[in-house]
DNA sequence: ATGTTC
């Protein structure tokens, strides 16, 4: 990784090296990259629009040791280190697991829930009286704390909680929602593997809360079904980024000339701590798992509430994560997913047992809170490494929208359209839609390439963001 | 993403 210099670094140069595979994706072979094999799923238009930043961030996802092949996503963006938006394959003998290409939130995700209410039944006053609902079950923003019982449980709660998992989670608290939905019922976690000791706290407390940044809940209409449908997007809170905080000085410690930034850093197949930020990354995950399950029980408590009607769960999935899983042209595989959702089709054995076994599992793409969001079904994804996008991606920086949009045309903007935003109507300005691309254009580029087709698109009724 | 620059 060390003295890695891009010989066709910088300018746009890299994108005339990008050769249309015909088969819905680019690939990209440089002498940056070196043998490892590129593909970008991007549409030429998207290709043409995506920041010449990322080409540098394309080269470190190839450097880390036992790469088998680089995943780009219609959504990509500049992310830490590596883009948002790829998924990196790596050699589970010999292969790095890298911890930029994990991220800090890990486990973050989408979880969806349906409803059989007509959309009429959302007049602008209950779209209010949802969101109001919401708040008083769910804190949204930085540093909010919990405020579902399973905030004040105590340590050995907890750790039995990250430990187990969904399953944990329901068979103790019985949630109404069917948890088979969600993708990971348990993420195993060694006995062995001891949990940082002051790494817990916050998560403790934090159970139940939203967080701030791109998070979201948001109540939504299905232009198929007509019917409410609602959505939430969060991650694993205090407690997973505590732990990347940890492992990062771990991983330093061990090259402390190679590594000085979490983007860099990542544990050697033969390193006794790779299996221990492995049961980090599994603790957090089933922390946002749980996550997502309390708060889209608090949702479903605010759907009663408003529209006397019940919630179910369609999926819950999570889209930064490092996982295990079978690939054709690999066998047995790292696969790591930074702002990338799984997206295993029909057949896949990572199904085996489960309900999607025949008909593969839902994807939850999320768009910005003015533009639809969808639900995909997996289709020939093997290609893309079973990896599709994971939202719509930024098309401006969040400095680059507070600058150049206009508080109150957005505003007004939303309230044309009958978006009730959070309870005072102020858009989060780095949130906006047009600091987001198109969800149509990304979602197109996975359906073109035949990875997923479209089930539902959700249109937004009702967001809701922390300001903080 | 984040006790939002430990």
């Amino acid at each position: 990784m060390s003295g890695s210099t891009l010989r066709s670094g910088g300018g746009t140069a890299w994108k005339s090296r990008c050769v249309d595979s015909g088969d819905g994706y680019f690939t990209l072979a440089t002498e940056d990259t070196g043998t490892v094999p590129v593909r970008l799923f991007l549409t030429p238009r998207l290709l043409e629009d995506v920041e010449d930043s990322i080409y540098p961030q394309v080269v470190t996802a190839t450097r880390f040791p036992g790469v088998r092949l680089v995943v780009i996503t219609p959504d990509v963006h500049h992310g830490y280190g590596v883009p948002v938006g790829c998924a990196i394959l790596t050699d589970v003998d010999a292969g790095a697991i890298a911890l930029g290409p994990v991220g800090f939130d890990i486990g973050c995700g989408m979880c969806s829930l349906s409803s059989a209410v007509p959309a009429g039944a959302a007049t602008p006053e209950r779209r209010m009286a949802f969101n109001r609902a919401v708040m008083r079950r769910v804190r949204l923003g930085a540093g909010e704390r919990g405020v579902s019982r399973l905030a004040r449980i105590d340590r050995a709660e907890f750790e039995r909680l990250v430990r187990g998992g969904a399953e944990y989670y329901t068979e103790r608290y019985g949630t109404r929602l069917d948890r088979a939905r969600a993708e990971r019922q348990r993420i195993p976690v060694d006995e062995g593997w001891q949990l940082p000791s002051g790494r817990a706290d916050r998560g403790m407390a934090q159970l139940g809360s939203l967080g701030g940044g791109n998070h979201f809940i948001e109540l939504q209409r299905s232009a198929q079904s007509g019917t409410l449908f609602v959505q939430v997007h969060t991650g694993s809170r205090g407690f997973g980024h505590g732990l990347a905080e940890m492992y990062f000085q771990v991983a330093r410690a061990e090259r402390p000339a190679e590594i000085q930034s979490l983007d860099e850093a990542w544990f050697a197949a033969d390193s006794p701590r790779r299996a221990d930020y492995l049961n980090a990354v599994a603790a957090a995950g089933n922390y946002a798992i749980i996550n997502r399950l309390v708060i889209a029980e608090e949702l479903a408590a605010a759907f009663r509430e408003v529209f006397t009607a019940e919630l179910e769960l369609v999926y819950e999935i999570s889209h930064n994560l490092v996982q295990r899983e079978w690939h054709p042209d690999f066998g047995e595989v790292h696969v790591h997913r930074k702002g990338a959702t799984r997206a295993f089709p029909a057949g896949h054995p990572g199904l085996d047992g489960t309900q999607w076994a025949t008909t593969g599992h839902p994807v939850l793409i999320p768009g910005s809170n003015r533009d639809q969001s969808y639900i995909l079904r997996p289709r020939n994804s093997a290609k893309s490494a079973y990896t599709v996008n994971h939202g719509a991606g930024r098309r401006m920086s969040r400095t680059a929208a507070r600058k150049q949009l206009d508080q109150r045309q957005i505003d007004d903007e939303y309230r044309r359209q009958g978006i009730v935003v959070n309870l005072d109507g102020r858009v989060p300005i780095d949130e906006a839609g047009p600091a987001y691309k198109s969800s149509r254009e990304v979602v197109e580029a996975v359906t073109r390439a035949g990875l997923a087709t479209v089930e539902h698109e959700l249109w937004p009724l009702a967001s809701l963001k922390g300001t903080r």
